[in-house]
RNA sequence: GGGCGAGUGGCUCAGCCGGUUAGAGCGCACGGUUCACAUCCGUGAGGUCACAGGUUCGAAUCCUGUCUCGCCCACCA
């Protein structure tokens, strides 16, 4: 397979390898583990992608994080899963497909629900499609062959059997509740789909005529209520006080005649009315109002519906029937106004709920639904977490969890609509009976009636995705998958569905197969635009990924999205960090195009004597990169993994190891031209492997072109790190500072870039390494003579003095040296080291240093003082002989 | 009303289970077209780590409080 280096273009283009390189992928089969019981499966299940429309960015980051860990653990040699597939999200593909019909002029009850249902289809179709593709084009390694939609029959079974299962266990039941209702959608909503959002309204003081008792003129003719909902009045089954509020004692248990109905209704006193807010009275509208409902159920008070599904008054509303809610709230206000009824208006902020889905103001209403009683799940959820079998990262997700698990309501989860899983109940007809059943049922089990008919609701589309992790495998069957790659092993995605989806999961993976789902919930954080605004179709700030990954490669998009975060907090996304990331898949694909120009590699593994400093350096430095990203992989660190792989390929790698093997390759010496090839090509190889995970085709198109290459990076073994060399750090590190150095003040002093400058250097015990590294000295300094000797004497003059670590330099640049200024640059020097010391002999003074810090740190500000006092000792010297 | 996160050079962010001289990318300044790369190379400037207390031999890092920004939760009629 291997190519050769003439077609390897000179800047990486991705867009002439991202495609067939991901066809080759696919050939390969490596996407799809093979199962060996033997070794411990990495399974990751996508968190389906709604099949709303097309993939966005954020999309793209959960795809960028899974397939590094699946790439990663795929190279470590475990089978690894990571499954894909797309959710049919019920209200939020049916709203869209809804919208996209409005603009034919029609509307789903135009279709029925049959055709809306199949328009619907075609909507997945189209986008279940495009999704893919967009899958395809990140380089995601997911296994194709396994690939499920939650409506997939085998899923929906399991649907049936998860409500049946629990319809049977009791914790499913049917009930007349206070529910959330969006009227435009004409459905239940759960708390989770409403967004509460803080506006500014009005509050409105109405009175309501006291019935008398008596004719004494002395007691007031009316209680006055506060509301900022007017419409409601119409459905008013009370009136409410606190007990405790002296203004009202004498009223309650009277009487007042609601405006507009005429209805009589009671003073109650309930401990839930504020009696600082507005009068202290309360109107009570058991079916439109949450708090309302309780104090009704408390006091048995009728509860009157006054709207239709639509939001429209309904009969109970009298005059206002047939209205609009807000059409009938002007005119309510109105003729309050001209009876003399309304007292005042105020304006008053409170937050208003609205539909997640279409923004409509959300109208609380009792309404008969199904619930998932859900207290008995969540205890075990909350234990699995707590306990440790399931791990949140970051951790303090986990309290936000727990925080709203112990305070969990039941979980309505039928809803009006059409797009999503029917729910598995059908009534008898003949007798009422109602039957939970997987299988269609043809007669009732009570009366033998064979007239049946289903639920027309269909479930919260979080009802399937909550068996995601196991349906996907075959649950309710006890299939192979299902043994093998279950419980999986993370659970990666954005913290803004922790309740929606996560808690769920676990929930109802403890509840169905006796196991959490899996292991770890890795929370990334939420992708912002360069602004940190929230992308949002709305905001119209979402850009396809497909644009930058067409402008910038997948790699650069990958790694742009996967560095400089922290796993939680959310990642502002700019153009130049992905030009940057772009930069350094080019600059690896060059760093590649040099190693290959040397030649080959050497078969075998040079001795160990053979290697120059240089050599034993950057093996050094590669083992230590790869025992660091390996431990940050584990430790799901990946930013700080990409960063590292960064700064080792570009600093340390091309900037001095490429550098210093040029040198080491034009000596007339064939053994070391040999051993530097070797290390070119193994340091470069590892670098590969190691930045496979974030930037699979930039690797794999370097990767063919390396001799002697058969198999694909993405099955290459993950490299284990190999011994430290801290002697061979230690001399590089003088001779990099060394060389640093002497640029410095060349450009300070602008010395041209061609000429070479003499050197003396006052080594001392360094003698012997920089004897050794001359000719990389030389070469990078672009000094010669380069005169080492342990002391210098007599020390040249006229001459710019250097002091590194501790080796003087001397550059005798005739006609530069200004002795006034080398005496300032001296003691600017001496002052600033002096600055050094005497903070590290504070330290060392202060009581309790020494006693209390580690032996270790003592030791080493010592030495540290040791070393400066040498310093300033050699400055001192050269300034008294500079005078 | 409760909770969480953030505040570090001009910008975007690392570092934060305490320990040399606080890092990176971008931007900026100066200098570079020879043999991987101008999507580049070399050199440099630039930070009272939001503020105030405290703990400690030692604090960007731990604790308390304050301010600013962002987010989440909550049945504010």
């Amino acid at each position: 397979m291997a190519e050769t280096i003439s077609t390897m273009p000179k800047a990486f283009d991705h867009r002439l390898v991202e495609q067939k390189i991901y066809e080759r992928w696919l050939q390969s089969g490596a996407f799809t583990p093979t199962i060996d019981s033997n070794k411990k499966p990495f399974t990751i299940v996508i968190p389906p992608p709604n099949v709303t429309g097309e993939l966005h960015y954020g999309h793209a980051m959960f795809v960028a994080f899974q397939d590094l860990m699946a790439r990663w653990h795929r190279m470590t040699g475990q089978p690894t899963l990571w499954l894909p597939g797309t959710d049919h999200a019920g209200i939020a593909t049916q709203n869209v497909v809804e919208a996209a019909l409005a603009k034919e002029g029609l509307t789903r009850f135009d279709l029925g629900r049959e055709k809306f249902v199949a328009r619907v289809w075609e909507w997945k179709e189209k986008y279940g499609n495009l999704i893919n593709l967009q899958l395809q084009r990140l380089g995601a390694s997911v296994d194709w062959t396994r690939e499920r939609f939650t409506l997939d029959e085998q899923l929906s079974s399991a649907v049936r059997v998860a409500f049946v299962t629990l319809f049977e266990k009791g914790l499913i039941y049917q009930g007349n509740y206070i529910v959330n209702w969006c009227p435009r959608c004409t459905t239940v909503l759960s708390d989770l789909e409403v967004d509460h959002e803080e506006t500014t309204g009005k509050l409105w003081y109405v009175r309501y005529p006291l019935i008398p008792v008596d004719q004494s003129k002395t007691e007031p003719d009316y209680v006055i209520v506060a509301t900022t909902r007017p419409e409601t009045m119409l459905g008013d089954t009370a009136v409410a006080v606190n007990p405790g509020d002296e203004r009202y004692l004498g009223l309650i248990g009277r009487r007042v005649s609601l405006p507009f109905i005429g209805r009589v209704i009671p003073i109650i006193a309930d401990n839930a009315v504020d009696p600082d807010f507005g009068t202290g009275a309360v109107k009570v509208t058991p079916a439109h109002d949450p708090n309302d409902y309780e104090i009704g159920r408390r006091h048995n008070l009728p509860e009157i519906n006054v709207m239709n599904l639509n939001g429209t008054i309904n009969e109970e509303g009298g005059p206002f029937a047939g209205m609009d809610r807000y059409a009938a709230r002007r005119t309510m206000i109105d003729q309050l106004d001209q009876n003399g009824l309304l007292e005042r208006v105020e304006d008053h902020v409170h937050s208003v709920g609205h539909c997640s889905r279409c923004g409509t103001t959300v109208e609380p209403m009792i309404s008969k639904q199904w619930f998932v009683k859900i207290e008995p799940l969540a205890r075990p959820a909350i234990e699995a977490v707590r306990n440790g079998q399931i791990r949140f990262v970051p951790e303090r997700f986990a309290r936000i969890y727990f925080n709203w698990m112990e305070n969990i309501r039941d979980w309505p989860i039928s809803r009006q609509l059409w797009w999503g899983h029917r729910i598995p109940v059908w009534y008898c007809d003949a007798c009422n009976e109602i039957i939970a059943s997987v299988e269609t049922p043809t007669t009732c089990p009570k009366c033998q009636g064979s007239t049946l008919h289903q639920d027309p609701d269909v479930l919260d589309t979080w009802f399937s995705s909550g068996l995601w992790p196991f349906s996907t495998l075959g649950w309710p069957k006890d299939t192979e998958d299902l043994r093998y790659f279950y419980p999986t092993s993370v659970m990666e995605t954005g913290y803004d569905i922790i309740f929606f989806w996560v808690a769920r999961m676990i929930m109802f993976g403890l509840e169905f197969t006796g196991k959490p789902p899996f292991d770890v919930v890795y929370l990334h954080g939420l992708l912002r635009d360069e602004k940190g605004e929230k992308m949002s179709k709305s905001k119209g700030n979402v850009r396809n990924p497909l644009d930058m990954i067409e402008k910038y490669g997948a790699d650069a998009l990958r790694y742009a999205l996967v560095t400089g975060s922290t796993p939680g907090n959310d990642v502002k996304l700019s153009e130049e960090k992905l030009e940057g990331a772009r930069n350094f898949a080019n600059k690896l694909w060059n760093a590649a195009r040099y190693v290959l120009t040397t030649g080959e590699s050497p078969s075998s593994a040079p001795n160990g004597a053979d290697l120059s400093t240089a050599d034993r350096w950057i093996l050094s430095r590669s083992s230590r990169t790869t025992a660091d990203v390996t431990r940050l992989f584990e430790e799901f660190e990946f930013s700080e993994a990409g960063r590292i792989l960064y700064e080792f390929v570009w600093n340390e790698f091309c900037d001095w190891y490429i550098e210093i093997a040029k040198i080491q390759l034009r000596l007339d010496d064939e053994a070391r031209q040999a051993t530097t090839r070797w290390v070119l090509f193994n340091v470069l190889e590892d670098a590969l492997k190691l930045l496979q995970p974030f930037m699979p085709y930039v690797t794999q198109a370097i990767w063919d072109f390396l001799p002697n290459r058969r198999d694909l990076l993405i099955v290459a073994s993950w490299p284990t790190p190999g011994p430290v060399d801290d002697a061979a750090e230690n001399e590089l590190a003088l001779v990099v500072e060394l060389i640093r150095a002497i640029r410095n003040v060349r450009a300070e002093f602008k010395v041209d870039v061609a000429r070479r400058i003499p050197a003396v250097v006052a080594a001392g015990n360094h003698q012997a390494t920089l004897d050794r590294e001359r000719t990389i000295i030389e070469s990078l300094a672009r000094v010669n003579p380069f005169d080492v000797s342990p002391e210098v004497s007599p020390r040249p003059q006229p001459a710019l003095h250097l002091l590194v670590g501790g080796v003087e330099v001397y550059l005798p640049l005739a006609g530069m040296v200004d002795l006034e200024a080398e005496r300032e640059r001296a003691s600017t020097e001496i002052t600033r080291l002096q600055a050094q010391i005497t903070g590290i002999e504070q330290r060392l003074s202060q009581p309790g240093f020494i006693a209390k810090a580690p032996p270790a740190i003592v030791d080493r500000e010592r030495e540290r003082r040791e070393s400066l006092l040498e310093q300033v000792t050699k400055l001192q010297e050269r300034l008294a002989a500079l005078a």
